[in-house]
DNA sequence: TAAAGTGGTTTCCTTTGAGAAACCGGGTTT
DNA sequence: AAACCCGGTTTCTCAAAGGAAACCACTTTA
């Protein structure tokens, strides 16, 4: 006799597909990676000091942090030259670009969510 | 004379832009509002109890803090029956449901990127 | 009458995220 | 030699997120 299906278990395809939701939830979330992924898609390949006055407010230890992370996950490359004073360079990856559909989503939704909910409390 | 434009300002419409997706991802992070909005999506309207037992893991605080948020940017409502023990309903709105597109996108994104990133390991 | 379920709230605690400041080696400018 | 830029790292601290357990009023079941 197999076993009962009971409605309340989630199932397994399921599972799946929810683990996949948050493996993209946890590389865009955070106070800062949008921000520097926005900067690379709009200035093309960007250095340290750069990014930092470009994110406003944001420090060299989270930038640091985020952007080893976003390395860690293809979408961005480093690239250090040799030159006298070392230049280091940070480009979003053919791979990083193909966020902006989750991204532009992202950006429709928020934006008339925001209307919608000031025009409840107006 | 007109202010000079520097490359490395972000624009005002960018910063609306950020803003809007900084607002859908406040909505959706968090350790468990997708596993409830599922819950809700595959099952129809759910009580409390039920909840508890679809979204593993989750305790009573965090539940009903989950379903606060979710109610008050108006994506469930919340639904009081007048039994003798009384009843209580959760059930996604129709604009909850808008929210399916971004959802979609992420677990299509998320699932290849495991792909991805688990074969380079291998 | 006692136990168990329903829909939570409250309190306390631990873990994680994030910021500020100091520091570092290498190099250039003054 | 002193001071400053670059690309960070380290340390310390605080705030927010999240979890465990106890509690509550009410009602049904045993």
């Amino acid at each position: 006799m197999s076993k009962k299906i009971v409605k309340h278990e989630i199932s397994e395809p399921c599972k799946v597909k929810l683990r996949s939701i948050h493996d993209t939830l946890d590389l865009l979330s955070g106070k800062w990676k949008i921000s520097i992924i926005s900067s690379l898609n709009i200035n093309g390949k960007r250095r340290f000091m750069e990014l930092q006055r470009d994110v406003e407010g944001i420090g060299a230890k989270m930038l640091s942090k985020e952007l080893k992370e976003l390395e860690i996950n293809e979408l961005i490359i480093r690239t250090v030259y040799d030159t006298k004073p070392v230049t280091v360079e940070y480009a979003l990856t053919a791979y990083g670009k193909t966020l902006e559909a989750i991204i532009y989503e992202m950006a429709k939704w928020g934006a008339q969510h925001r209307k919608r909910i000031t025009r409840r409390s107006a």
